[in-house]
DNA sequence: TTGCAATTAGGACGCGCGTCCTATAATCTG
DNA sequence: CAGATTATAGGACGCGCGTCCTAATTGCAA
């Protein structure tokens, strides 16, 4: 097989166990074992398990820059994207149940290790407070924009994690119709005519 | 050395090893380094790692809850104790940035590694729940006095995961400053008078 | 088809971990 | 002071980890 193949399928499975058992606790034998290669030939694609680990972040940050820019790149006013941007809860909400946000629990993992990629972590978040910005920023509010990103990313983190704590169906629910309302409120009509 | 002290100590040490470095991440033997006692010495005390644990959680609920009920002893009204509450961030600003919240992200780890204590750790977070919950109530809010507490344990949580991406000291008093906001809008001007 | 490079397999290594054991030292009891 | 209990020390064990190496196999190019 392709060196390239072997090498998504093994990122594929890294990224999922990471998620689901944290990085830590993940093995090298554990990914070789979901790909189905021996750790011999693991060690041919990845020499460290920091290689991995920066594929992985380089992974989720393609993956949720294309997520993100997608939904630009349709059309969707700031507004629905904000919208959008809350809907993750929903859409997400039976893994973030179970195992938390991705983004904010590799953060912290990495954070108590001081692992070097705790920079890669955090530019995770940097990508979506960015992200976020630049719509509040195109929704009008220029000067406080990046405030109210952190906070809506404030808030979804601790949707998250009490979501993750109590596996509640209703709670997450009720988290992303107030986030939905606040928007309504930071909305400024002027440049929303709709 | 009494046998009491010893392990009192012990706890002490993995309470801030657990906090600083995380549960799986810190050995037997980073804890008896920091006590100063061999690792034998400690088998006698804590014959496996999940008995620490245990103490440890005990220890946290202990402590949170004589600070918790020591508000209310102390003849604070309902809104001073919530507001006590959420100026624990402001307390404890510099190890959160440094570590992020004990509670959360002691759950979180134990949630990935399927501990079998991840309920203890949940119990951590339903006293705190539940003692919010009660102030709602005495507030006047019977019926949504349970959301009004997940919701501000959730914005805790929020505010203690971005304030350790980003330790920045303007954040985390931001996000203090709204909650204390949102406090005055709940806080129902029939029961409390002033 | 032959030969070289790319890919895979699987075992070896050293280390630190949680755990357990036994011998010694300290403390208490009568 | 004698003897029993409590407390401490430190080494031994088996295991799984990340890492590394070498040999076999595959696939491509001349």
């Amino acid at each position: 097989m392709a060196a390239s193949a072997t090498r998504e399928k093994i990122v594929t499975a890294a990224d999922r166990l990471f998620y689901e058992r944290g990085f830590e606790y993940t093995s090298f034998a554990d990914v070789a074992a979901v790909v189905g290669i021996s750790r011999g030939n693991f060690y041919y694609h990845f020499r460290t398990k920091d290689e991995i680990l920066v594929a992985v972040i380089e992974r989720r940050i393609k993956d949720r820059h294309a997520m993100l820019e997608g939904w630009v790149a349709q059309g969707k006013s700031p507004r629905e994207c904000l919208a959008s941007f809350i809907s993750i809860l929903t859409v997400n909400a039976a893994k973030i149940r179970a195992y938390g946000c991705p983004v904010g629990t590799l953060f912290s993992e990495l954070s108590k290790l001081n692992h070097p990629q705790e920079a890669g972590a955090r530019a995770l978040f940097d990508l979506f407070r960015h992200w976020l910005r630049q719509r509040f920023e195109d929704m009008g509010h220029g000067a406080e924009a990046d405030a109210l990103a952190m906070q809506l990313l404030a808030r979804s983190q601790g949707a998250a994690s009490l979501a993750n704590a109590y596996p509640d169906d209703a709670f997450l629910a009720r988290e992303v119709d107030q986030m939905m309302a606040w928007l309504d409120t930071v909305a400024d009509p002027a440049t929303i005519p709709s």
